[in-house]
DNA sequence: TTGAAAGCGTTACCAA
DNA sequence: TTGGTAACGCTTTCAA
């Protein structure tokens, strides 16, 4: 059943039936009813290709997945801020079309969703300090919002966490514990939230005085086995610290996984505390160590973010003349919130 | 661009430029050149939405991730199984469509996907023993692929791992070492891989006398806290099991989690086992237990997995008289491969 | 080997 | 408030 068929069984013009089912004001109250019934009657569902090629929208948006050699697999954040996004794409009728590509093949994939205007505009993930893709997507023209933010965040629409805050606090957080031994256990350094989650640490330990031990801050991309490896290392060592603060629940659970080969107890031997945590994965009651709920932030957040960088990109979609929006989340930190005995650190 | 202004440029009617770009043979081989030149240097790219109108197919195929209310976030298993199905899209052309619904929104999203035809098909991903989608696709007419299989797994194209042999010799393994006291932290049994894993650990169990142990069995829906609070209890009884075979990566963590809470240490004072293994995320080298790679199967064949589901789906697609192609997969079981001592059961 | 023209199923402009 | 008709950009059938 097309558009055809049901004005002729109506016996309506195509261009009645049309404006009645888009609820357009100009049709009258009856014909729009019986209009509704018979296309509920015939159960009619207009071609959305056809709608596509004479509106001109794609009513859906572009996500596009690099998968580099090394993290093999993907990580869940990506994932948890999909889920997000998608919600709303769906509630508001639009599609998502993901693309999984190599990062080589990332600038292909955009240039060719403009080109061919498959999607109204599209989200990008972690992005670098200096990403090639916002001048890219700026020059295709194509909407776009950040979930996260470049070296130089003017000029286009981003959401991010106050990642100097987050870390700041989480490392203070630490320090009150009476840990004197943290480690760094951070994403690469050419991406921003890596950067600034770096900044944060160190301006808690210079606010006590303390210089930052390089041998206890690593730098890589953001797998377990790094996170593994790292921990290994420093807790194979003479002088080990009591506690790590990680930029991901990646590495974390590489981390615990290493602490726990070598019989030291979370919370008690060492503490560890980890951005983006996603244990457990509905949310963060129920597993926390014995300090609190230990995390900078959670899985649950970034589905969060993901929802509302979604709402952002489609209001930029309906009215590209607007100018960007910018949103800086404080994280949902909760490690105040301590309920636990504080652990006795190592060396202290 | 358009093909009009393209074929006008070139003096040719956009019938034979079409041709040309299209690959059809009766186009004299010049003018086919001119015309690859042409489109090259203009930069031409078909319109995907003009060409879905008139071919009628989508070049696209659905994926429908139903979210439930308990585990609010995703599992990674989905994330690299369509990492591994979106490579094989991208490949051959295809884009994918990904739709985020709540459960009960799942039918409606096949039923509109089928209704306004914007995919050529449908990937189904953890089916349920008696699962309405298989059905609900056939009435429909979309081509499918299940990840897995129902209770009855006939008449539609599947993929799944043999789930039985896997979990009996992830057993055998266990009881090789000399644990007696083995506990199974499994899916919820309305899944049909759920219900061939428990198989598989009873009758391991029970090829060496041993009758299991209903306080060791659990079943739930596959979250880190299911997993977390199944160890804290079976650890803290009186009795308790020296090893934990968990269905997949996600309960396992919790598992991890509480056993390292309470001082145990991993393949030593227990073991924990789990299908879909993604410590570490690169694959399976790097981390395991002193008893070797510890899983069944890895988070990598998931992705293998994807890919090869997208391949038989896309074969269904180009030829939908063939027969149902049903693939069962030996899992990449390596336990074997033991390099440490066996530990010492508690008990024994 | 090439081209004209008829779809494909909508939406949108202009008249009535 | 309604309808006729021209896009939208491609593929495909039929003729030449």
């Amino acid at each position: 059943m097309n558009l055809k068929q049901l004005s002729e069984s109506l016996g309506l013009s195509q261009t009645t039936v049309s404006r009645a089912l888009n609820g357009y004001p100009e049709v009258r109250e009856a014909t729009r009813l019986r209009v509704l019934a018979a296309a509920q009657a015939a159960n009619y569902t207009p071609n959305v290709k056809a709608r596509h090629l004479a509106t001109g929208r794609a009513m859906a948006i572009g996500h596009v997945m690099p998968l580099t050699g090394r993290e093999e697999l993907v990580n869940p954040i990506f994932a948890d801020f999909i889920a997000g996004a998608g919600e709303v794409y769906a509630s508001e009728g639009y599609d998502m079309l993901l693309s999984m590509v190599s990062v080589e093949g990332a600038e292909a994939a955009y240039r060719q969703m403009a080109s061919n205007a498959s999607v109204d505009g599209v989200m990008v993930q972690a992005p670098t300090m200096d990403d090639p893709r916002i001048p890219l997507l700026q020059g295709l023209g194509l909407p776009f919002v950040v979930h996260g933010r470049t070296g130089s965040p003017e000029g286009y629409s981003w959401l991010d966490v106050a990642n100097i805050r987050a870390f700041r606090r989480a490392t203070e957080f630490l320090l009150d514990l009476g840990h004197r031994k943290i480690a760094l256990v951070n994403g690469q350094e050419t991406l921003d939230f890596a950067r600034r989650r770096r900044l944060g640490y160190e301006q808690a330990l210079a606010a006590r005085g303390i210089t930052p031990n390089p041998a206890w801050m690593r730098t890589d991309i953001m797998t377990e086995q790094f996170g593994y490896r790292s921990a290994v290392e420093m807790l194979e060592a003479d002088d080990r610290p009591t506690a790590f603060l990680a930029a991901s629940i990646i590495p974390a659970i590489g981390i615990r996984q290493a602490a726990g080969e070598r019989g030291l107890r979370l919370g008690r031997d060492v503490s560890v505390i980890c951005h983006d945590d996603g244990l457990s994965y509905i949310g963060n009651e129920g597993i926390r160590t014995p300090e609190g709920p230990a995390f900078t932030a959670t899985r649950s957040s970034i589905r969060a973010a993901g929802k509302r960088c979604a709402e952002i990109l489609l209001r930029l979609i309906d009215d590209p003349t607007q100018p960007p929006i910018q949103e800086l989340w404080e994280t949902d930190l909760t490690l105040g919130r301590s309920t636990g005995p504080a652990p006795a650190p190592a060396s202290a």
